[in-house]
DNA sequence: TGTACATCAGTGAACGCGCGTTCACTGATGTAC
DNA sequence: TGTACATCAGTGAACGCGCGTTCACTGATGTAC
């Protein structure tokens, strides 16, 4: 509170919150659909005052994603508790993660759905996902890699893999991490996109039963 | 040639199917961005003209997408040998998908991806889609289950899952598929959306590790 | 084979709507003397 | 404390564009006698 500067640039920080706000619940209806004037219509303000906050739209849903983005990481970074064993903190891990997804779908949906046609993301957002990555394979590499040939993909990680570079960590701790999020993944969003529906089962056994193989 | 009616008839259907072809060239810009008027300006002809065609928007989608299944499911059968044993036929299927997802990225996701806001598939599409299903099924059934302790979704899959009822299968065999299916779209799904760039491995061996994973 | 009629593909104008964005302007808020 | 000025949030009009869809109409193609 005593921190923000003048309170001209309080309020503008506040206003901007509330224009990302109103965003969201435009999202909610598919990413292409956010319109700035609808979102000025819905806060009783005339279109062309939102660009004293944005300098356009593309802007506004870049602010967006990297919110997501944090917000994911935040989670993640929350939910790793160091006292549990890596085993333990990676199920727990993997849990918010969901409950994050299904808490809001479109925002999940945003960062790892179909992407937005036009739209190309901002390397920060990258940048973000890797600190998500970390927290994964900071758990990992505290389970032993156990004995056992190196697989191909292995090799294709650490020989032409940028990727193995950023981190330091072992290829098996790298397919592993690479392995459960796909899985991760591919549980949420067919669940998100719906396409459960009608088969009648719970898809929170399926995730469970998919952290338990890509951990153990 | 002999087959099709009056010519006018066979006129209409090849009128038809170069509406959906240029239809699939916009879809390839986001779903949401299929514009009838575009359409009918890259064809030289007047926007109203395609109503002779299609009733409006959300019946050409429609087609779409279950031409996008129809085809999936015919990809997948012929890629199942019934000469080949069932490990090495779920393989050849699995290969095939994912052939079929990177051929035309944007048809995958118009089945798979976030769904279309607006929009709601027609039943007809789950149909096709479980018709889809059965091939792996068939292929896990031939499988030896193996024994073991039931796990907890597949007590729920035969509990209280309608699935269970249209497919006569083993509770594993609907596990195991479901298992391949979520695991493999995982991969093909972050890759399609760009994901996986900036990592600089090779996403084909990831996939080919989560079907042998899956399968053996 | 020729004529009368029905069918139907395609057109152009129009409706109402919404979009992103720019621009000149008003009026309130903050700052400097 | 009061006055002069600068800053800046927000407005309303406008631009150009595209959308889905309807409607009355033209003109070519097919059908029936």
């Amino acid at each position: 509170m005593a921190q923000g500067g003048s309170p001209r640039e309080r309020y503008r920080e506040q206003i901007r919150a509330e224009i990302k706000t109103h965003a969201w619940d435009q999202v909610a209806g598919g990413a292409a659909a956010l319109s700035l004037n609808g979102i000025a219509k819905e806060m009783g303000i005339s279109g062309p005052a939102l660009y004293r906050y944005f300098r356009n739209r593309d802007e506004l849903i870049t602010e967006l994603v990297l919110d997501a983005y944090r917000d994911l990481a935040g989670t993640c970074r929350a939910a790793a508790d160091p006292a549990l064993s890596p085993e333990k903190r990676l199920s727990e891990v993997a849990g918010a993660m969901r409950r994050w997804a299904l808490g809001a779908p479109h925002r999940y949906l945003l960062i790892f759905g179909t992407p937005v046609p036009g739209y190309v993301a901002p390397p920060e957002a990258t940048t973000i996902a890797s600190s998500l990555m970390a927290v994964l394979l900071d758990a990992f590499a505290e389970l032993a890699d156990g004995p056992g040939v190196r697989t191909p993909l292995e090799t294709d990680l650490v020989t032409h893999g940028q990727w193995a570079g950023e981190h330091a960590a072992t290829p098996v701790a790298l397919r592993r991490v690479l392995t459960l999020w796909t899985r991760l993944h591919g549980v949420v969003s067919l669940e998100l996109a719906g396409h459960f529906t009608g088969m009648g089962f719970d898809p929170g056994l399926l995730y469970a039963a998919e952290v338990e193989a890509a951990i153990c």
